[in-house]
DNA sequence: GTATTTCTTGACAAAATTACTCGGAAAATA
DNA sequence: TATTTTCCGAGTAATTTTGTCAAGAAATAC
């Protein structure tokens, strides 16, 4: 999986976003100064989401970006895996059997699969909201064991 | 965090110590060829595994590596630890209250924190035996929803 | 219509990280 | 002693991340 400043930063600017009066506007410089990011660099990623269509891009003066939708309908996994391009936990082609290129077996294949999943799932239950009213601590729930190790 | 091909050899590789009949000793050289990775950067790995603790070398003809206790003892998460180094999902530093350098707040803080843990937490469930005999798919269950958002 | 503000787009470059390689030393066996 | 294997440190190539830069396009205010 991948996870670097670019998610780190969308998240951040979408917060930003989230938490502006109203929905109105807010300028992509505003963002980069308050959160000291580079603001040509915060460009590409809010552009990408714009493309996506999680956000929305208003030109002229007084410009700039508003959430499309609600904060509670934006889901960190929808974030991170645009800017990130979509998380691949696994190193094994899903495709076909073959993994790591290597002839038979790739035990690990289904770890890393699952792993994936595991995480999509739990960014999935986040929302925008979430995190500006602060409802993420806790949440870690253990996997569930399926009996046989359950020492 | 991080999740590099250096987690996944070091899993594969302890998956082939796992599997060999009644934990005897196996040759860097025989997992790099079956499993057609860099037998020198594979040496490294394992390398570090050992000065864990996690397995034990013996030198010499006919030497090699063993696992250095049974496998279900042997989490997923102390394997990806030791190699990859601590995961750290934040992007925050933990001590103090400034996040990325920045003056106020940082609301993202806690979610990164999260999902760290998340992971740490779900890797911390597998074993290499779980990985040997199947036993890792269907263990996603979803986070637990904390009453404010649950539609 | 003109100027201004802001987004839009693509190409390019620096920095960091990852993924290895290499040369040799130490230990154990034969 | 010769061979096999792990041990160890340093160095390098490739890739990815993290930006920068320059120019263009749309919307608004005047």
């Amino acid at each position: 999986m991948k996870l670097t400043t670019k998610g780190r930063y969308a998240v951040l600017a979408l917060t930003e976003l989230a938490l502006a009066k109203d929905n109105s506007l807010v300028k992509i410089t505003e963002i980069a100064v308050r959160q000291n990011i580079s603001s040509t660099y915060l460009e590409q990623l809010l552009l990408s989401l714009k493309n996506s269509g999680l956000v929305v891009g208003v030109r002229g003066p007084n410009g700039g970006y508003k959430l499309s939708t609600s904060s509670e309908n934006i889901m960190i996994s929808d974030i991170v895996n645009i800017v990130e391009g979509r998380m691949e936990a696994r190193g094994c082609v899903s495709k076909s059997g073959s993994c790591t290129g290597v002839s038979g077996r790739c035990m690990t294949h289904d770890l890393w699969d699952e792993l994936s999943r595991h995480i999509e799932l739990f960014l999935g239950q986040i929302s925008l909201k979430d995190i500006i009213i602060g409802n993420v601590l806790g949440r870690s729930s253990p996997p569930k064991m399926s009996g046989a190790l359950s020492k």
